[in-house]
DNA sequence: AAAAGTCAATACGCATGCGTATGGAAATAT
DNA sequence: ATATTTCCATACGCATGCGTATTGACTTTT
């Protein structure tokens, strides 16, 4: 058996059932035809399974020969890839954590003006990606030590660039520190509120409407959300 | 064996370790000396031990054997009690309900005047309480059928109450219903936030300073929490 | 005192799920 | 063509944890 060497790691995002992202999969793909079926896994497909399982029943949930299951494999194979199950999660984990960042740095701090950045990170956060539905399960996953450590560590980093933005804007650090926690409890709250109460939200004419009403509350003033439709 | 049959419900409040609630614990004793040992378990205590591992660990890590470990006796003696697992789980969740809607009637509503009644609401979920762990790690739990259910009862009543307050305040329905869902998402994000970054909350000077901050943001005009210290 | 009821200990069967051992087939290298 | 690497299947050992069966002690009832 060999393991992973910290190497070998395309992108994935696999979304099988529940998660439907509009973004753009093929660019990534270049090692195999986008179209046909690969001979063989490699560990980022075992990755983007056990987030997959992650993302909609928690970290507990993850069982090696259920995954390999999914693949179309056995757990035989499993064991070549990776050292154990631990193992797998934390590489799951970490793959997750720089596809998280690469996506802020491309689509948020690529805008310039703060108020701009703010509306583009609350239109973000409102979207149904996996990403999300991962961060949340997480958030309960905390008894596993290595689950806190990458909790705390991403949620300071976006604690940190949020608080960037709203001092940008013109708050003083201690208000926008403060103006930071309040907006991202809102989007902790939100990715919560959206799973449990999921059909009964249309009552609030849409999420599209909340999402403005919220922005309208935690963004200051200056320009409006791009508004289309 | 027997079951409970729906019945035989003290109030309970155990908070083992890390839940440092401040509320006043031997009211609710009448059956047994309060300081004393017991000589036998009955379903409630049961229900108790649970609780506790539900707020620290989730749904998934109840285990009879531990449970009846941390409770002095042996799984032999749990069958007697509860049919079985999911008994024992759903038993809990019940009593955690009830309790949960008695200190909302008891502390929430009555009080009379609508803004400080938010204000206490705010108050209220700033508190360590195991209640409030228990929430948290629900919403990660929604994997089994028993536990989404509840969830949804629980968030949809707690909405409308919300909901209740900031119409009684002046806000028109449908604004009211939009600022319920934000003042709660705040509520569920905080609670995450607290567990999440514990120790680094002192950043902020301190809890308090933040709940204040908040209120300030999420309740219009008039009265400001009660101020003290 | 005897019988019934209450709560708990021990021991067992069984399913799940992790990790290992071993062998095999297909691809790639030499 | 042969050897090596790569990826996977099968089979096993082992631990955990649920649920049951049986027995026993202590309490309450009669």
């Amino acid at each position: 058996m060999r393991f992973a060497e910290e190497s070998r790691h395309e992108l994935h995002c696999s979304c099988l059932n529940t998660c439907n992202d509009p973004q753009g999969h093929s660019l990534f793909y270049d090692d195999m035809k986008t179209s046909s079926k690969k001979k063989s896994l490699n560990p980022a497909d075992w990755e983007a399974a056990t987030l997959d399982v992650i993302a909609h029943q928690g970290v507990s949930a993850v069982a090696v020969e259920n995954i390999a299951k999914d693949l179309g494999v056995t757990k035989g194979s499993f064991y070549w890839h990776f050292a154990n199950r631990k193992d797998l999660i934390i590489s799951a984990l970490k793959s997750w954590q720089r596809d998280d960042r690469a996506v802020i740095k491309e689509k948020i701090w690529s805008i310039k003006d703060p108020q701009e950045r703010l509306n583009a990170w609350f239109s973000l956060s409102a979207q149904p990606l996996q990403s999300h539905l991962i961060y949340a399960t997480l958030l309960a996953d905390r008894q596993h030590d290595y689950v806190a450590k990458l909790l705390k560590e991403v949620t300071m980093e976006r604690l940190a660039y949020l608080q960037k933005s709203y001092q940008a804007i013109g708050y003083p650090e201690d208000q926008a520190k403060q103006q930071a926690l309040l907006a991202y409890s809102v989007y902790v709250g939100y990715l919560h509120m959206a799973k449990t109460l999921h059909g009964k939200f249309k009552d609030t004419d849409n999420i599209e409407s909340y999402a403005r009403y919220v922005a309208g509350q935690l963004i200051p003033s200056g320009k409006k959300p791009a508004a289309e439709g």
